[in-house]
DNA sequence: GCGCTGTTTTTACAGACTTTTACCCCGGCG
DNA sequence: CGCCGGGGTAAAAGTCTGTAAAAACAGCGC
């Protein structure tokens, strides 16, 4: 699914927001202040960024300005209800969308599609993804392994997928589950495991003998990058 | 400029509503009631729409179920503040974006313009349509592959129309009963499986041996877009 | 209404995919 | 050293999809 970068110096909020996402199959990153949002935002790693307004050193209003000045990528900004200058210098600057906080989760991410699903048919949109060996192409759900077609079943893809959106990053069997499968993890289920051995056997192993997916003992997987 | 079209039947409101945007630089139509409204926004002359939920006959909610049945304009909607349901039901069923109302009529007209800046870059809906070595028209219902005439049976068309539009996206059978078939899916209906196997075999394959049509297990069906 | 024809839906079975089960290995710990 | 919790993986069991073929349906000319 789409990465979803989440400008916000609250980080308890923003850490709900972003588990609650996930549940919902995004895939996120946090930035907590704007200097590091706007760089990531600018990194051109995220489908969108949602900003906060209110945040110290630089405003929202400024790191939208300055991702603009290097992006058109999709903004949606977090304001203070009511606050309607905010959003109207937001909106005229640039920004996609606007939510007042609080917010329902639930309210944010069908925002966030609503924006995604315009912005999908774009044609600069190309959800390729490369890592190391591999190459995945979403939208045509092609993977390759050193140039060579992988053939993968529709569970196998998707798993490989978010792992590999999350290269470098561990991932927890849970959200696996809940990304790949569509549905929570259940006390005692292997499937992840058992996909997971599947893949490997498909993609062989790394130039150092590893396996492309390393084993996090208790905590989940992590897919090797670059 | 854009043209928009405005359903709302509170009429004085939509008159002045009206006045500022084409003072604004858009083009503005008004619709009073849900049927016309719907009728006119399915007619293909309006870039985008603005729906007023509350509204005697058909609801908004409704109206904009009948639009997104035949069309993927943008839509926006207007809702009594905080009405926080309407919205996100709305959101979810492939509006926009949601405005409370009272509005500003320049938040209004911010929010119009950011809406058409993302749909600016999407293709254009012409009603031709081509993905891959497929080309529809979808006027004629005539499809063609790599060239050559396809004689498809209308499910056949209708399917594989739904499936290209979605190109590059994964469309759930529901959807698909429910586009093409016109009907929800009943439990053990193998309908689209079927025709979906007499699809596949008057395609034939991709260049890279692969159907261009995917099967996501326990998801739906996936078009493989150029 | 009747038979003819082309289409859609249902049925049936084979095959593919996913999940569960079972057993093995490994490392930590009393 | 034996027990325990986790993970790896083969294989069984369960579920979903592919597809041919039969049955049901819808037009159409008579």
């Amino acid at each position: 699914m789409a990465a979803v970068l989440l400008i916000d110096d609250d980080v308890e909020l923003a850490g709900m927001l972003a588990d609650y996402l996930r549940r919902d199959g995004f895939a996120v990153d946090l930035a907590h202040d704007g200097e590091s949002g706007v760089q990531a935002a600018l990194s051109g790693n995220f489908a969108i960024a949602v900003l906060d307004v209110m945040m110290p050193g630089i405003s929202g209003i400024e790191a939208l300005r300055r991702i603009r000045a290097g992006s058109r990528m999709p903004v949606l900004m977090l304001t203070a209800r009511g606050d309607d200058m905010d959003r109207i210098v937001g909106l005229e600057l640039g920004a996609d969308d606007y939510v007042p906080k609080p917010c329902l989760p639930r309210e944010l991410a069908a925002r966030l599609r609503a924006i995604l699903r315009r912005s999908a048919s774009a044609p600069q949109d190309n959800g390729e993804l490369a890592v190391g060996p591999l190459r995945l192409h979403a939208a045509q759900r092609r993977a390759e392994w050193r140039g060579q077609l992988l053939e993968l079943t529709s569970t196998e893809f998707n798993l490989l997928e978010v792992l590999a959106r999350n290269a470098g990053h561990i991932v927890g069997k849970d959200e696996l589950s809940a990304q790949a499968l569509g549905r929570p993890l259940a006390r005692y289920d292997r499937s992840i495991d058992v996909h997971l051995s599947s893949i490997r056997q498909k993609l062989g192993l790394l130039d150092d003998g590893r396996s492309p997916i390393q084993t996090v003992f208790r905590q989940g997987y992590q897919m090797i990058p670059g």
